[in-house]
DNA sequence: AAGTATCT
DNA sequence: TAAT
């Protein structure tokens, strides 16, 4: 039997007309591992709906008066607040005064494997900030350096509209690199990436199939135990 | 301060 | 570009 011939641009028949690889290092220490979180998004955003009913979200003050734009809740052990105080992880939501929700076993899980994916075993996130993402939102250039211990890396999940992300270096004057940041995306920083700024430019306003006009974002984190 | 204003 |  004469096997058939290829078929002409196979990756159309099949839908995958997307080229762009996989998987990028975007410096040492940092890795975007595109569509890894896609098999399960349908079941994250469920989850978010529901973890964000017990604690709903909300936009936090910043130390000097502001407020951010980006809403925000936690689930997990600890979760990240600013007021007017600063930055700090706490057990109890300020709002509910009760303890953050359950992290879901689900999201540990993936967690650790897009940590395990970049390079880095044995992930085990204690905090997990969940950001709410409306059109002209933005995050600016900052460190995640509030957690104590700098020996895990952090995993940051993105769900429903795209954003620009920023990837800066160790100090605020490195000028950051633009990433497009899609549903299911992960981006995996720790080691030498560990401390770097980052940020994201204002989410351009559109409609996704799953979310409509928002981007949800999950950011594990391990924070040391406060003495 | 993960914001903003104000400086160059 | 500082700075908290």
């Amino acid at each position: 039997m004469r096997p058939s011939p290829p078929p002409l641009l196979p990756q159309m028949e099949l839908g995958l007309t997307d080229t762009r690889p996989s998987r990028v290092t975007l410096s040492p220490g940092a890795v975007l591992l595109r569509g890894f979180a896609l098999p399960e998004s349908t079941e994250l955003l469920d989850a978010i709906l529901h973890l964000t009913a017990l604690s709903p979200f909300r936009t936090m003050q910043t130390p000097g008066g502001g407020r951010m734009s980006v809403a925000m809740s936690n689930c997990g052990p600890l979760g990240w607040v600013t007021d007017r105080s600063g930055y700090r992880y706490t057990p109890t939501d300020p709002e509910t005064l009760a303890a953050w929700p359950d992290m879901p076993p689900a999201w540990h899980a993936l967690a650790a494997r897009a940590a395990k994916a970049a390079g880095f075993d044995n992930f085990s996130p204690n905090a997990c900030l969940i950001n709410r993402y409306e059109p002209h939102t933005r995050m600016a250039l900052h460190q995640d350096k509030d957690e104590g211990d700098f020996s895990q890396p952090i995993v940051s999940v993105s769900l429903g509209l795209p954003i620009a992300f920023l990837w800066g270096g160790l100090k605020r004057s490195t000028a950051p690199h633009s990433i497009l940041l899609e549903h299911g995306d992960v981006l995996v920083w720790g080691g030498k990436a560990r401390l770097h700024y980052h940020g994201v430019k204002p989410l351009a306003d559109g409609i996704h199939p799953l979310t409509g006009r928002a981007r949800f974002n999950l950011t594990f984190r391990f924070v040391a135990p406060r003495s």
